[in-house]
DNA sequence: CTGAAAGCGCTTACAG
DNA sequence: CTGAAAGCGCTTACAG
């Protein structure tokens, strides 16, 4: 997908700020050392005596003086910032990872460069090569669908860290955080078929390795109750709540008819949640509905979502953990976290 | 809140890439040129002659050229970059104008740095601060609740263009994008009065003055129609799902009984739904209900919320257009974007 | 403990 | 049309 090595013009620089004239040799002037010295002070060098750091200190702050960090990470060729490249920030529950993300990594004291993709591969190739330009100290990124196995390989030949997040990219040695997919719809569909029900669809969802899984996980909950896995039942549309509407439109329109449903995600089921209503069914009475993800809305949909929960925010925060770690000391081992799936339930089952 | 001018060790510089040791020297070197030729051709300049540029470029991908554009920037002291500085992304409003702001500054060349604040001041001033640091060319701020309205005064002092969104600032001069609040609820209310309704209840919002402008839309369609305003009927709380929940059940336990209600915003208006629902009641036949905002979930709750439509998206873009313009020209006219909102009816009354 | 010097990777006049 | 030089704002050895 990224070929070509990025020449200057990939991304017009425009508006110029004339920062601030102010430099370290204005402060050293005011405050009668060399430069040397100021710089010394505001990194604060035991080397610099108390007296002589205090005055600095005073000077800088009486000429309004602005560190400017752009340069001193050029001199020394650091990064204070990470790139984090999303596919579909629509998805509360890509919004809640992000969250976790993003706290985690201003605390550690980087700054962010966030782009959202909505799924288009060719901005996402863009704003990898300009984050690539800027010089991000690390990137963690949520593929667009589509994205080719070998872009991991490609960001680690660029020398730059990446952690890849919620959906795998074949089988490379990269980082990746992400859910237990096939664990987390397998607990999904068995609670469904402990609580009675035999005729269990499965509602959007689109191509990838994500579908896989989770339809893997709600064939083998079906196969270990001996319940026939029928393709009929399961339903694709893209991941949204439209997705979520219209496949539940349909699953009812199925005779002999269905009684349940696990969700490829929270959305979805929002969407089906909708169509129930719409027909006058509620769920957790007249049907029994399932989501994933646990986004904060499910708690209080109408009804309340019955789902599995893979802590979005968590998740953000063990993914920005993970190329913390990995930016810390780049030969370390693969790492992986695969948040363990829990059920919650509320009203909807 | 920001006083100290803001010395080196605000943010501590980590993680240190070792980016491309290749620079244009390099390329020039391969290319037989000098470097100037090489930056000149990388620019596009038309004192380059075909054939040399041909060979530069060629050079620059056989040797794995990347573009340092930070070095550029430095040079030029000008800046790729813009900050966005968002209150709460857990409310899909905040998202969904982030989504428009970040789509308009990537179509314009920029990147962006992007910070959740959480509704923390503290947490806003560190990662200003930062933001200045790391010489954004231009900030779009939706404030934390308390932020101060010297603020924007603030950052002009800086030299940093600024546009505030969403919630205002005080009267002083800075560009703003955001919605006409009072005639929003106005027209919801008025339209809620305009079925028939009488006693109508306001759920949920926080003190500030975006609640303000909005129960004074509130009131006035009530004045209008010579209803009573009673205070009684106007429940606040915190503006999301919980604040909904909660001001619904407390609204459904005033006697007399209400039958309909405008709610702070759409999130506000979810929890309501939940709680409606909890009730055995349904929006649309047992209650009436409006949103504010019309986020993208609106139109599949259960039932489809009715709301006064701001086009969070659009609010997004016109932010960055609006900073943009003043990055390109800083001593133009003050700027202001108000949403004009429009009623979009679905199934909740 | 402090100062002079070199250099990070670029761009931009200025000569030729 | 191309090359040598200076400089953006910092940091880091290296002398003193």
């Amino acid at each position: 997908m990224i070929r070509q090595p990025p020449l200057g013009k990939t991304l017009m620089p425009r508006g110029s700020t004339p920062p601030n004239a102010i430099t370290i040799l204005h402060v050293a002037a005011e405050a009668g050392v060399s430069k040397s010295t100021v710089s010394l002070v505001l990194k604060n060098s035991p080397l610099i005596p108390e007296e002589t750091s205090q005055r600095v200190r005073e000077a800088a702050r009486k000429i309004g003086y602005v560190y400017n960090r752009r340069a001193a990470e050029m001199r020394l060729k650091s990064s204070n910032t990470i790139g984090v490249v999303i596919n579909d920030l629509m998805n509360p529950f890509f919004a809640e990872v992000l969250i976790g993300i993003e706290r985690k990594l201003v605390e550690a004291g980087y700054i962010v460069f966030m782009a959202h993709t909505n799924e288009n591969l060719e901005l996402q190739e863009k704003v990898l090569l300009s984050m690539r330009e800027q010089n991000a100290a690390g990137i963690v990124l949520c593929p667009a669908f589509g994205t080719p196995n070998s872009l991991p390989k490609m960001v680690k030949a660029w020398g730059i860290p990446l952690t890849v997040i919620v959906r795998t990219l074949g089988a490379g040695s990269y980082d990746f955080a992400g859910s237990d997919n096939e664990r987390g719809v397998y607990l999904a569909t068995k609670h469904l078929i402990d609580a009675g029900h035999k005729r269990i669809g499965f509602l959007g969802g689109r191509a990838g390795v994500t579908l896989q899984q989770r339809i893997a996980g709600y064939r083998t909950a079906l196969t270990e109750s001996a319940i026939a896995f029928d393709p009929a039942l399961v339903l694709s549309a893209n991941p949204n709540r439209q997705g979520g509407h219209y496949t539940m439109c349909a699953l009812l329109d199925i005779r002999p008819r269905v009684s349940a449903a696990v969700a490829y995600n929270d959305i979805v089921a929002f969407g089906a949640l909708s169509a129930l209503g719409e027909r006058g069914l509620r769920a957790g009475k007249d049907f029994a509905l399932m989501g994933f993800d646990n986004v904060l809305d499910a708690a209080h949909s109408n009804p309340p979502l019955s789902t599995v929960d893979i802590r979005p925010n968590e998740l953000g925060e063990h993914a920005a953990a993970i190329l913390l770690a990995r930016i810390a000391e780049p030969n370390r081992a693969r790492q992986t976290y695969l948040a363990a799936p829990d059920l919650v339930l509320r009203q909807s089952v």
